[in-house]
DNA sequence: CACGATTATGTCGTATGCGATATAATTAGG
DNA sequence: CCTAATTATATCGCATACGACATAATCGTG
């Protein structure tokens, strides 16, 4: 007997998933970002002047995703790449000024996202935890 | 102080849904199906011949999504679209036969994803229900 | 120091997703 | 019954994602 989506775990995290880009969506849109360039500025605003395959690391990104997500982010102004002087083959990706700029006007999106999941603090982090935990497993399986 | 990606909710979702397609594709590909395909195609083996608008409507998803992969589903004989007799707006989906096929050569998938969860049943039926009822927030603050 | 192996990034092709818009069929109101 | 509004799909453009492959720089070893 087959299984219907709404009853899958797979199919709660893959609507989960859509459903909190869409929430983003009407505080980045102002700002003039997606989803996966604000990760990009928030992993930057913690450390800036990063390699690319350090954002890929963090973000669980390939380059083939990052090269031309990064270039759409130089060409906003967002960041700038330039290679690094000591190792030619490492490009390191710095904050440019706007991207510097969005850190204070995005500072109210955290607190804005939290309200629109209608759970607390607490909650949210120990939900945070065991889907790291989720995720972690399923890595584990696909490198094995 | 800005917030890491690694500490975001958003971002542990994020992530999982990327392990959570990457675990589905050693066990898809020998299907030659996508994640979302299987997911059109459980849809219809729990009930067949359904309207565009009501896989979208169970999905989560467009019909400027579904019917691209409608047609390429279509294309590779998973299956059928026609216009509904009575209504000729609507666009029926049912199973072809190579659709129909996959649900034996699909059965052990669900077994399978439960391993690499690396979680028993009732956990991960425990932790859908969470996230389903974050997706649910989320959706309401998007409509109003 | 030469040279094959490794590493870091980039390019190309394909499949989603979604906003904005288009089109055809049905319904509703006067 | 006739036309405006609504409904159901479809098309177009853009931004991810990723597998497969390409390229350039660095490293390791004899």
């Amino acid at each position: 007997m087959p299984i219907a989506p709404a009853d899958m775990l797979c199919f709660s995290l893959y609507s989960a998933q859509h459903a909190m880009q869409a929430a983003y969506k009407p505080l980045l849109d102002p700002l003039g970002l997606t989803y996966p360039q604000y990760l990009v500025l928030s992993a930057l605003w913690v450390l800036d002047d990063q390699t690319v395959g350090a954002l890929g690391a963090q973000l669980a990104l390939e380059t083939n995703t990052l090269t031309p997500l990064l270039k759409r982010m130089e060409a906003a102004g967002l960041v700038a790449r330039r290679r690094d002087k000591v190792d030619e083959r490492q490009v390191r990706v710095t904050l440019a000024p706007e991207g510097e700029a969005l850190r204070q006007k995005a500072a109210h999106v955290p607190a804005c996202f939290l309200e629109a999941t209608g759970m607390s603090l607490p909650e949210v982090m120990a939900l945070r935890d065991q889907v790291k935990t989720l995720r972690d497993h399923l890595k584990l399986k696909a490198s094995s």
